[in-house]
DNA sequence: GTTGCTACTGACACTTTGTGTCAATGACGT
DNA sequence: ACGTCATTGACACAAAGTGTCAGTAGCAAC
């Protein structure tokens, strides 16, 4: 890596840093691009050669992870299940989380309960859902546009995979994220939501 | 009705009109305030004192109908299966659209292929959720902090309709929001979308 | 080592969004 | 007719985000 390359990288990782730090302390709406830049200890305008906004120093961690979500659909092996395939990329997805749990949980709260953050971050992962509606219709040998199961398969895990956030959250990283998101789509399996035929049961409850 | 509400009331049509047709034809950024306000002969400020934002003015008119989605949970029959007074709950949702077609497909068109309306949207749509999750883990006598099963069946029918209205939307409301709705939700029911044990079919394509 | 190209930066000006404040206006009850 | 209350326009202001320009440092070629 270049000299010129390497500065760039200490720039970014001293602003999201300070960014970081200012953010969990002071709350998202309360910290100003202003106060991020003098921490960091360059001009406002620094700031936003490096991010779009101030939400995108927040999801950008998480938002990269995303990006390669249709990548690693693509690679599953072809004889999978489409929502087998599905289920397995976003476990494998949680992977990122154990990782960094201290910093991922602070993120992932501060997205949850800021509006805008929870906004941009569900902004983009349509798009990310999108890249892999296609993918999995490709898949399928099916076409997107007429036929609706690609993109019902994949709203379904995405919508087990933001419950189980939530819950992860909530609990504060008790249980391992990846151990709430696979009880998530085993709820989902089981078969315990059938829109018909069932009553609520009364037991059985899920641990979060 | 007294004078002075019907005088607000008037200010805030002439204001979402004037908006609604801006933003249709020059696109939503391209829009600015002060363009509104102008078109509506307010000034800038009285348009703050009625709408918080720019995205407001069209969410609201969505948003208005979700804000009751909990109320009229509440009021489903209580023998009603979970997963079943939701769909019906969400399937009731779509007559607001049937009664003014036109304008419901410009609208939701514009904010599903509007990132900033996107965003606020679905942010909006979290809180429908949560509140609905909240009513829904009463009628099933269960603690939605410690059992996900709520949020999931939640998460699941938000999931198909969103779905449908994307697949509504794309296809230039062709066909009723409503059938749409039933058959995505028919989807999920059939099992066809089921993670385990089955590969994908290859026929009996959905129409959208 | 000097010259020239390229990339990064800070500084400034600008637009737009969104909020706080205040004085003027007009409806309403007494 | 009078006081009260809500609404409004006209400022002023903070903050986000963008365009532009000159200065500077790295780097390759000569």
């Amino acid at each position: 890596m270049s000299l010129a390359e390497r500065k760039r990288q200490l720039v970014r990782d001293e602003l999201t840093e300070a960014a970081l730090k200012l953010l969990a302390f002071q709350g998202f709406d309360k910290t100003t691009i202003d106060q991020i830049t003098a921490a960091a200890g360059v001009s406002r305008r620094t700031f936003f050669r490096y991010f779009q906004s101030k939400e995108d120093v927040v999801i950008e961690f998480i938002g990269d992870l995303g990006h390669r979500l249709h990548t690693e659909l693509a690679a599953r092996p072809a004889d999978e299940a489409p929502a087998t395939a599905v289920r397995n990329v976003l476990t494998a997805f949680t992977e990122g989380f154990r990782e960094h749990t201290e910093k991922s949980l602070c993120l992932t709260r501060l997205t949850l309960r800021t509006d805008a953050l929870l906004g941009r971050y569900l902004e983009r992962q349509v798009r990310w859902r999108a890249d892999m509606t296609a993918e999995l219709a490709r898949r399928m040998g099916v076409d997107p546009g007429s036929d609706m199961r690609p993109a019902l398969i994949v709203a379904t895990a995405f919508g087990a995979f933001d419950t189980a956030l939530t819950a992860w959250v909530a609990g504060e990283a008790a249980d391992d994220l990846k151990t709430i998101v696979n009880h998530a789509f085993d709820l989902l399996d089981g078969g315990a939501l059938a829109v018909r035929g069932r009553s609520a049961p009364g037991g059985a409850a899920a641990g979060a």
